[in-house]
DNA sequence: GTCTATACTTGGATAGAC
DNA sequence: GTCTATCCAAGTATAGAC
């Protein structure tokens, strides 16, 4: 769902407009959105500024592609792990089912997130002072994500207050996607703060530490 | 410690120098830094722009008196609470006293942070993308209140090892900061706020939701 | 598809009058 | 302390040649 226009080329062969979208989403994430010039981004892809208005009919523009890719990404991602529970069966001792269905669906969001940082990043870091029309053209897809991890959380803990799981979800949302601005790239990582991430959400961290995450006293 | 030179007269006495960084304040959280611009922000303290040059030598350095601020209130708030618990007696249950510790400084936090919500977002929102002069001013404040974390953590969690906790930390302050973004302003909706992160961050959600947050059932 | 040239706007900062 | 006037730099966007 949400399909993404995939290039079909090798790296090399990248059409204009995607060398355009993959050097813009990196400089906005390095230097913002306003602080990115146009005169700078063409230099990236060996472009005049003036050459950008063929590929994209201006800035704004060029940042809701980057929002968008990076909001669907996030989204396929979730509907993945769905998928895989899906085929799982249903008959499942669904109770005891719970901390690792939200496990899964915390390391696809951290695996997505930095798999594609460019195109995420920009959701946590300049989404809120992007331009009006930016934000709102955007912002479906924003809500469509946010809308499954509403239900998800519901279905997992349905003894909480929506004013509870609201807050839970948001304080989960902020420790995950802060991470853009401090962890390390690379797979591992990413993985060993997801599995500490879904660990403490559950548990706790006043529970003993778990035997996989670390071994006995510190190492 | 840490003092700010605190205003002394009531609200109508504020000096320029005040209301500048105030309004300053204001609008960078609201529209962001370079999206501000030192005419429209004269215009909120009823000047003109090149008045403002009288009381701060660049637009720079207005923003970095904004995170100073901003961060002096959180490490002011911080230290209060050690003070608070440095008179209540050294001979206590220091075992079971871990976690209320931690949710004295969970509450002081978000207090801070929301009650300057102005001074202290900049911290959350526009510190990564600030100029380099302006983000090495203002980080030696930033180190002092995260070394402060970093070693309430070792005590409070010390079976854990040090990659852990500073994944925790990190975690535990996207989730809070985070909530710049989202949370109402107001004593009490911060407070059920930061009561759920302590008792989520320490017992996890997968046990019972507590007694006083909540009745029985949905509500 | 990309270039050059340029129109148009806005912003930070300075100088000097009051 | 605040004003007006102004300089200078930089950016988005457009037009038209190639």
């Amino acid at each position: 769902m949400a399909a993404v226009s995939a290039p079909s080329g090798p790296p090399e062969t990248l059409s204009g407009r995607e060398r355009i979208l993959s050097a813009a989403a990196q400089r906005f994430l390095d230097a913002g959105y306003v602080e990115t010039s146009l005169r700078d981004l063409a230099a990236d892809v060996g472009m005049k500024a003036g050459s950008m208005y063929y590929h994209f009919e201006s800035k704004d523009a060029l940042l809701i592609a980057v929002l968008e890719r990076g909001m669907s990404l996030m989204v396929d991602a979730f509907e993945e792990v769905v998928d895989g529970f899906a085929v799982a069966g249903v008959d499942n001792a669904i109770e005891s089912a719970a901390d690792q269905r939200l496990a899964a669906h915390i390391t696809a969001h951290l695996r997505a997130l930095h798999d594609n940082r460019a195109f995420t990043a920009g959701h946590v870091t300049l989404f809120r002072t992007a331009p009006q029309v930016v934000r709102e053209a955007v912002l479906p897809l924003r809500d469509g994500y946010e809308a499954r991890w509403t239900a998800l959380l519901a279905e997992v803990l349905p003894d909480r207050s929506i004013d509870e799981r609201t807050m839970l979800r948001l304080g989960l949302f902020g420790a995950m996607n802060a991470s853009i601005e401090w962890l390390d790239t690379g797979r591992g990582t990413v993985d060993r703060f997801a599995r500490l991430v879904a660990d403490q959400f559950w548990r706790g961290v006043g529970s003993e530490p778990s035997e996989e995450s670390s071994g006995k006293g510190k190492r």
